[in-house]
This record gives structure tokens, sequence and C-alpha cells, in this order.
DNA sequence: GTGCCGGAGTGACATAGGTTAGCGGCCTGC
DNA sequence: GCAGGCCGCTAACCTATGTCACTCCGGCAC
């Protein structure tokens, strides 16, 4: 299996061999975390860069009283924001969803890395660029979308970024969520999750079970959510 | 009155004063956008990064069925993604709320830039992450807060923000918008905005005339808002 | 095997917020 | 000085979504 944070890069720019092969090393030391377990909280200090190699991760806040919401995942060859240890503290919290496997990669070594040489910076511009579209595409979702648009969107979000680091299998991919955690992400209630998957698969767009994901209609499940992937290729013209 | 970009810019690093001359320069050249205007589109290929040096700009997505989002405020010194030039369309619009003047960089010189030494390459770092905090909060505001707390966060969120600039005048700021674009920005109807900023007035919290929002019980605002200012904090050490 | 627990699923009911329709005030254009 | 339009505001009514309280099922600990 194929170092999935260096195919990531690799997608957004082309990276002399060298490069490619210092890559590959600093994700070499892999560090394991069960599900459900915490990565980093609010309020520690970001030393370092986490890398997901493998794994679902997620991002959240959580208000004075106890609401929640999830703010991004990371999956596979996401980056925790490439310069976060340039702030002070961490202003929300990252979890695991499943067992997650991470790389560690000190600030000063992603600066001699950029410094290095303009592609790789330009490749952790283009992941940054990326991860921001997304959330704004979060945004619109909780703002203007319905309880059922939400849920079909996320689903196409999902399978898309899972299918550009080749983990989708045909219609099916992994989706590792439980109700109250899809709820968490799209600003719902469980039971209201609930309801809109039963239509989801009522109208026979989707199937969920175990963990899995397929998407039975794809064309006329992009047209329920309203979903057009543009804001996800950040790819390099191949 | 101070350059509104290198004032921010100097918020978040400290400059060697040639670099700051540089920053100056290229900020001389203005261009002005009238109210209620288009900065871009979505669809155009960004080919030079814009930055606001007066006025209030806004980033938005509109869905096919006419349902808009907006996605972000852009205030005073604000710049729209350092590196968008790296994407080859824009996948939301930039308009404007009010006049507003813009300097427009060329990729080219950004990279330039950002070569010529670390100092400037971490700034436009530090901002991005900055503006990824302001979207993170405000999809946690979507997500889980109710109406009034929605538009309380806002206006501590605006208020704070134009502080840092020195854009506010004891406890008032502008605050330039329609009850329709307030809707767009808290994914509330017009109605509902209207019935909620009532209250918010009617409890004492704030007042809002002619486009200026004053804000009279900060404490109270900010414990109804759950407004934590640490994800605005992004001043270096002074 | 038994008991426990977390997660999916339900039904009845409550409510925050949306919709529609309409008013009056204030600009602005001419 | 009039007409048209945008904006703030309101009332009556509607509905998407939340809340509460519960069942059922499967996996895991022991």
């Amino acid at each position: 299996m194929i170092n999935p944070f260096v195919r990531k890069i690799e997608s957004l720019v082309a990276l002399p061999a060298a490069q490619r092969q210092v890559l590959e090393t600093l994700t070499e030391r892999l560090h394991h975390v069960g599900p459900r377990d915490r990565i980093i909280d609010e309020g520690d200090e970001p030393r370092v860069v986490n890398i997901v190699m493998s794994g679902w991760a997620y991002r959240y806040k959580i208000l004075p009283d106890g609401r929640r919401q999830i703010i991004a995942l990371l999956l596979p060859g996401d980056m925790c924001d490439p310069y976060v240890f340039l702030l002070r503290t961490m202003d929300h919290a990252i979890g695991t969803l499943t067992p997650v496997t991470l790389a560690k990669v000190p600030g000063g070594i992603i600066r001699d890395l950029t410094a290095s040489g303009p592609e790789l910076a330009e490749a952790l511009w283009r992941q940054m660029l990326e991860a921001v579209e997304i959330q704004r595409e979060w945004t619109v979702s909780l703002g203007r979308r319905t309880a059922i648009e939400r849920l079909a969107h996320l689903c196409c979000e999902v399978s898309t970024r899972l299918e550009a680091m080749g983990l989708t299998d045909g219609p099916d991919c992994d989706l590792p969520l439980t109700q109250s955690e899809l709820a968490d992400i799209t600003g719902l209630s469980t039971v209201h999750v609930n309801r809109s998957l039963q239509e989801l698969r009522a109208t026979g767009l989707i199937e969920l079970r175990n963990r899995r994901l397929t998407i039975l209609d794809k064309e006329a499940l992009m047209e329920l959510a309203m979903f057009d992937p543009a804001y996800l290729h950040h790819r390099r013209p191949s």
C-alpha cells in the first residue's frame, strides 16, 4: 500500500524524486491511536504537524453548555494544517473515529522542507486551500441546505475524497460514523438524522450498513445534494 | 491613515524595515469598486491576490435554486487567500457591501516575496490560519448556535476584528449589512433575523442604527454568544 | 449464558424558525 | 414632487427539526 500522504501531495504537485524520498522518510515513524480517542485537545500547544496515514479523525469544538459541532473530517493523507505550530494554542480539538496511524512532523522540519524548494511549499498551500474550500462548503450546507441535502452532500464529499485516495470499492466506501456523529457534523439531532437517512435509503439513493456506505444512484444523489465536485479539484492537470 | 494591510501583517510578525517598505509599495496602486458590486465570480480564474484596503467585502456561494450563503466577511487589511492563484477556478464569488478599495497583487510577486525571506511567508500562513479559524467558528455557529446566539456571536466577532485594526470607536463600529445579508450570513430568514435583532436590542445588549453597531454590554453579549476571542488571537507576543 | 451498554430505530409532542403578505419610511431618479 | 424600490418591521400561519421517552438488537465482559 502506497504512502497516502505522498500520494496526496503528488496529486497536487509534481515532485522531484529527491523530495519525494524526503517525504517518505518523514512519515516512516508512525504513532498509533485507538478509536474514539483524542489526538490533541483545545488549548494544547501545537508542536508538531499531524498527518493521518490511516483511519478517520475529526476536528471538533464543544460549547460551554456541551453542544458539540464536528468541524472537519480528516481522512488518510490529510495533514492537520501545515503550519499549525505557528499558533499559540489549539482553538479546537482533534479526535479519532477509528484506529488511526499518525505521522508527527516537527515544525522545524516543515520549515526546512519548504525552504528547500518551491514545489513542496506550493503543495502545502494547495492542501490548505483544499481544506478551506471543504470548510466553506460545510458552511453552505449548515446555512442553507436541508437535513436530507446535508446528509446527501456529506456522502458525496466523503466518497469523492476517498476515491481520490484510491480508498473506494466501486460505489462502496467506509463511513465509520454513528448517527450521533453524523448529527454533530450536520448540525442536526440524532433522531432527525435517523429519519433523514431512512428517507435517503427509501428513495434508493444510498445504502448504509455496517459502517459502509453504498451509493446506489450517484447522479441523483449529487443532484439532490447540489454537489458540485469542483471545489475538491485541486489536482494538478495530469 | 496607516496602510491596513501592513498593519495587519505587522500584527502577525515583526518585519524588517525593508520588507515593510516592499509591502507599502505593493499596495500603492488601488482599485475602486462600488457598493453591492462584484469583485470576482464563481468560475473565474484567479490571477491576482485581492487585498481589501478599505470597505467591506464578502465571499458567498449561491445554490442552483437561488439560496445564498455568505461564507466570510472581508474587512480592511484582509487578504483573499494568499495563494488563490494556484487554483484553476474560483469555487465561490466575492462581492462588495460598501465601496471598497482593493490592491491587486499578481501571483508572481507573492511568490517572490515569500521566497525572499521567511518572515513574510510566515505572516501569510498566519493570516490563512486566522481565516480558517474564523471559518471554523462560523461552522460551529451555523451548526449549533441558536438564531440569537449566532447574531450575538457575529457582533462580537466583527467588533473584535475591527478593534484589532483600530476601526472601532469605543463600543461603536460599522456594520454595513442589511437584514437580508445578516440572514445569509447566519443561515436564517430575514424575518427571523429581524425578530432576533429586536430581542437583542430589547435585552439591552446592542444597538443598531444607521449601519452602526453599538455594543452596550460586551460581557453579557459574549456570554450569550459563547464567544471566546482566543480563536482570533494570532497576534505575535508584543 | 447473562447482563450490560451503545447504537439504531420509533412515536407523540413541542418549538424554533420559515413563509407569505403586507405596511410605512426613506432614498433616488427624473 | 411623484413613482418606484429597497429596507425595516409585523402578524398569522406553517413546517422542519428538536425533545423525550421508549424498544429492540448485537457485541462484549465475565
